[in-house]
DNA sequence: CGCGGCCATCTAACGTTGTTAGGATGACTG
DNA sequence: CAGTCATCCTAACAACGTTAGATGGCCGCG
């Protein structure tokens, strides 16, 4: 069946395309104007056929924030690749900062909480992966034993989302953001290491 | 003129129950919820009174994150009257996350983005003068040097607002979220006490 | 006391939002 | 060639923020 293929292929199509659309909209006029009009003007259809592809604006917006955090993550790939582990924490801080400032509505929507905490959980489930990783191998390179390995994870996580929302538009200024993203980690970590037991 | 003033009272009356109710709705009910027809009712008044008193709504909101804000302050109070500074920083920092997650519509309003970043900061001055405070009593208490002071506070400003996102609703669950607060802090104060130079 | 004006308030409406229902159009199947 | 099915659009609904115009009652002045 050869009709029904083409016709998948065509419907995943204009998803992508729809949500393509929806993602340029959010970028350049923020999120006020990602509207289910709007979108559908951009793909040439009339507002009701994106119903046909998601539930409802929330399931749209949803997709929306899972590719924030994919772009989120590729962007960062080059700064992982850095050998050094202090370096790479602290690039990765900052890049992170930086991600909020270029994406800022894209950024708002990832990590605002108009969408379900649990959803948004899971898709930043791979940041929060990068970041275990950075610790513990950032603990094995310095032979730091965190007291509570998890705690730690979070509080880094939390962090650095308060420090990107701060730089998000304006409150401080993006690169002073990302600054601060650095010298926060490496305060923290500093501490963490004061407290190892190895140091006491 | 009695008259001219008895009119005033009574429109500043009605500007504060206009307020009030809409305080009470934002915290039951959400964000959602928080709409102009609904907090006329509230008042028993016809939705266009409410544009006698704001000039639109979110006029109205700033007025309610100025209020989140001042409870803020006041419910942090007498956590600010501990006299040791260590447990003073802690308790302040758990305190303050507590308060996002009994108050987390309100919580919300006062940090999301919808609002000019410029109000939300100028609202959220008395925080961070207290912060401030808090810090320069704790270096002084510990003879420690701050490389940048205004980075630090910022610091801890933006690690505090993170957590407590974090346990605004349900990322973490709240009381988790006040252990992380008290440890990042912790964390933080450890790891400038470690930088300081007399202890280089 | 009565009358003119002003202030407060309401009803009605506009434009826009998310979302749904019903019908038309056209392509694939037998 | 006829029928079925998916697809798409027009129209509409309820609710939103917001504004215009009408209505009413109270105040001060003659």
């Amino acid at each position: 069946m050869p009709t029904s293929t083409r016709r998948a292929r065509e419907r995943a199509n204009t998803r992508a395309r729809i949500i393509e659309a929806a993602l340029h909209i959010l970028e350049n006029d923020g999120v006020t104007a990602l509207t289910i009009r709007r979108i559908a003007d951009a793909v040439e259809y009339s507002a009701p056929v994106v119903y046909q592809h998601f539930a409802n604006k929330d399931a749209l917006v949803l997709e929306l924030v899972a590719h924030g955090h994919r772009l989120m993550m590729a962007e960062l790939r080059q700064a992982a690749e850095e050998p050094d582990i202090d370096r790479r924490f602290l690039l990765l801080a900052s890049e992170s900062v930086r991600f909020a400032g270029e994406h800022p509505h894209l950024y708002q929507v990832m990590n605002d909480n108009t969408v379900d905490a649990e959803e948004r959980l899971r898709a930043a489930a791979p940041m929060i992966g990068l970041l275990r990783e950075l610790l513990t191998t950032w603990s094995d390179a310095h032979d730091v034993v965190l007291a509570d390995f998890d705690e730690a994870c979070d509080i880094v996580w939390g962090t650095l989302s308060g420090i990107a929302s701060l730089g998000r538009i304006d409150t401080v200024g993006n690169e002073r953001a990302q600054q601060l993203a650095r010298k926060a980690t490496r305060t923290l970590l500093r501490g963490w290491q004061a407290d190892s037991p190895v140091n006491a």
